[in-house]
DNA sequence: TCGCGCCTCCCCCTCACGGGTGACGCGGCT
DNA sequence: AGCCGCGTCACCCGTGAGGGGGAGGCGCGA
């Protein structure tokens, strides 16, 4: 297992190391002290996992692991950090990266965490796992207070695609209804027409992927 | 610590029961064999935990746990289940589940797992966090691939809600050809208008909730 | 060399959409 | 009683959007 530590504290990259050297055929083989240069050396010694730091001097650790992945070796990269700042995971995640700890983990479970992703799975620890089942799942289905019940049907419809007349059709009412319920949602998220009104439903959780799985 | 068992298989009950009853203070306070029963029982009992089986005779694990999260009640679903069918995790999530483990696990993991979500927390086997994080993160960004360049970078303009004169300035083009892109985007994926285009593009992962962060 | 896909641009035509305005009955709140 | 939000419906009007054509340039492979 060859392994690459990327922390702007050389303390901290002592501990890793030595937690990780620890392990039968576990391998240092290279560290960085801020995101380009832990860019440059993944690219060097092609190692098998990553353990990155989020904040660094220059360029962060979520950059890094951007352009780590988008490089597209087979290096796997595992975010440690040290707060549970929920932007961080998902960031982490939409970056390319394999797994997210926190620094403090007993040395067991971050050993563990590296067999996992060097594995090719996953792991998140269990309030960043909490925090992603919330955001993908979300909450059920948020409810746009500032939105009736009939306006948030009528918002569910125009995020299946639906034309006024067929929503007029499937809610059992005139197309003219339709429209002043329209009208009243583009008002009230303050959008130009349809098809913002379902893009902030998407993006605000409204209504998610998988909503919609026809079409 | 009060748990729910819910598993369509007898031994499998009376394994788990066994598994946990050897923690101090844990209790199994209500069993099941079928979705239907596991609402009633849960909401009789009201424990803090319920494991619970996906394949289950009449109203299975994922249907139940629906029911119980919609309920309100504080208690925590921890599903179960054999195999590692990636389609079972995204709906329990969705279901409002707060873990999802494989049955196989030690009885030690098992034991952690109910902890965690007992504490407000979740997790998953590596192997789901794997899929979720690849679903909700997406390989980097999809690429259609019966779009051309140009038609990608007016679906992704589409999908910022902008319109077609907009798209034009935006990439130094006329509206015409805007509008004739537009044309060849509809009819190659199959949909009527550019909200259906939008919602395609959301539902295919080829934009993700996040990437309109403005709006 | 020719064809073909892609990108670009143009015209005409139709219509669903969205803005503005007004109206009615209903229920709840004061 | 009065008021107001909600849901329902209606009409007019302007315009953006989409369908159906056609056309030229460019690069690439047959």
């Amino acid at each position: 297992m060859r392994i690459a530590i990327v922390d702007d504290d050389p303390l901290v990259r002592m501990g890793l190391k030595a937690i990780l050297q620890s392990e039968d055929g576990w391998d240092v083989v290279a560290e960085a002290g801020d995101g380009a240069a832990a860019v440059a050396e993944v690219r060097r010694a092609a190692p098998d996992v990553v353990l990155m730091d989020v904040r660094m001097p220059g360029m962060d650790g979520l950059e890094a692991t951007r352009l780590i992945v988008q490089a597209g070796s087979a290096t796997k990269v595992l975010v440690l950090t040290t707060f549970e700042v929920d932007e961080y995971v998902f960031e982490a995640m939409r970056a390319g990266a394999a797994g997210f700890v926190l620094k403090r983990v007993p040395p067991t479970e971050l050993i563990e965490a590296v067999r996992i992703v060097a594995s090719g799975e996953s792991l998140l620890f269990p309030a960043s796992t909490r925090a992603v089942i919330e955001r993908f799942a979300g909450p059920g289905q948020l409810d746009m207070p500032e939105l009736t019940e009939r306006e948030q049907d009528v918002l569910r419809e125009l995020a299946r695609g639906r034309s006024n007349l067929e929503i007029a059709t499937g809610l059992f009412v005139s197309v003219e209804t339709v429209k002043s319920h329209v009208a009243s949602i583009l008002t009230k998220l303050g959008v130009r027409d349809r098809t913002q009104a379902v893009i902030v439903a998407y993006e605000s959780g409204f209504v998610r992927p998988g909503d919609a799985a026809d079409l």
